[in-house]
DNA sequence: TCGGGCACGATTGTATACAATCAAGGTGGC
DNA sequence: GCCACCTTGATTGTATACAATCGTGCCCGA
């Protein structure tokens, strides 16, 4: 089992050091808690320290891990009540996105979307149920750059990579039903309602009503899920 | 005018440097758009480029600034729809903030709360205006303390130095008016009704219904500030 | 005169070497 | 035996040196 980043990145180096780190925190190679030593990750990822501390740097701001001076980092840990914010955030923001992509969509990034769903059809007729959790990933991403705001961009993105974090060990549930709400989402874009966007998309991340009080007991049991 | 970071900083370095670049940036000293070299950087506030480099690994992930391989850093810059998405944005997580804070918040936390507004009375009735910035600062930072989620707080945190940033220019308005509103946020925090305390917020915030619309212009009209 | 191509300078990305700091274990005194 | 103190090892933080890459301006030819 070789990580060590390729060169054939787009990025200069050190971007894909930290997208290897961040994976490798999300698929719990490196549990929550565990401590990640710089010349550890180094020798891992076959680069030197310092790629590593930038690295770490950037996971730091993203929440990934902690870092206490000259204690080292640790892999962060996630609380329930912390999973349950994590929830109600995205609830928040991603219908907003929502409502912004309606207004600011452009028409590549809708036909982008179309082309996703069309992907997805096939995937699901074919029973490639990986390729449509990849597929799912990349739709939720085109359909945050469409808000055409990267601050909530930003922060979507970064919410789902922290959702798939926290359920990863639950996998491949409701793969299939999702893709239904995907084309209904895009017919929504398309039409240019920014208030129905958000409606349509909050259903969507199945967390209906409610906007600042804490998720109730049933809607947990529901089990919200990245695969959405 | 000497930027240098000071050996008296209570992290170990690079954090020092990190929050002095994010100041300078907030401040104007760097401008939107201007090109940050890292052996000016390293230059200008006295250290070599490696904590500059991590410097600016942290201010990629916060957004402030922008990177791109082998071709330098350049100040971000938001133009005005994302200036109104900020505000939008944290219309809906400092509520969300509030409520967490009614159920969550410690005593310790609600005390300091009640000991800034007793300091701001006094900085008021003594006219120190920057002394009122200052406080009003660190209230809503403990405010998002008191949420009790390390995820809302430090995006909570991260937006208001945003809007600090945006809203640069314009300095000293409407400061004085805000303390019988924090005052009132104690109030709700300590009788612990999570509605109550998003409602206030939303109240204070300036900016009302309408969840996830666009703010309409008469709201823009009125110019919402961080010095809130 | 204008366009293509190449060499050069400047800047970023990486690796290695060194200094600062912390934690743990040993040692001496009581 | 126990506690304070120090020494030592390991790890983080920083500085310097080197390699890779990109933009620029000059040169040359048509």
């Amino acid at each position: 089992m070789d990580s060590r980043v390729g060169k054939d990145g787009r990025d200069g180096g050190a971007g894909g050091v930290t997208r290897a780190i961040r994976d490798d925190i999300i698929r719990g190679v490196h549990a929550p808690g565990a401590r990640l030593a710089e010349e550890a990750l180094s020798a891992r990822y076959g680069v030197s320290r310092v790629p590593v501390r930038e690295a770490l740097r950037t996971l730091e701001a993203e929440g990934f891990v902690a870092r206490r001076p000259y204690a080292g980092v640790v892999v962060a840990a996630l609380d329930d009540a912390e999973a349950e914010d994590l929830v109600e955030i995205r609830s928040l923001l991603e219908p907003l996105g929502a409502a912004r992509a309606a207004v600011r969509h452009t028409p590549e990034q809708l036909g982008r979307l179309k082309e996703l769903v069309a992907l997805a059809d096939d995937a699901l007729a074919a029973g490639r149920l990986e390729e449509l959790a990849r597929l799912n990933s990349r739709f939720h991403e085109v359909l945050a750059q469409a808000s055409g705001s990267r601050t909530l961009t930003e922060l979507i993105t970064q919410l789902r990579w922290k959702m798939e974090w926290v359920y990863t060990a639950k996998l491949p549930r409701r793969a299939q039903d999702s893709w239904s709400e995907h084309r209904e989402i895009v017919a929504v874009l398309e039409s240019g309602d920014p208030d129905k966007a958000a409606r349509v998309v909050t259903r969507h991340i199945g967390k209906g009503r409610g906007a600042h009080r804490p998720a109730d007991p049933q809607a947990i049991a529901m089990d919200p899920d990245p695969e959405d």
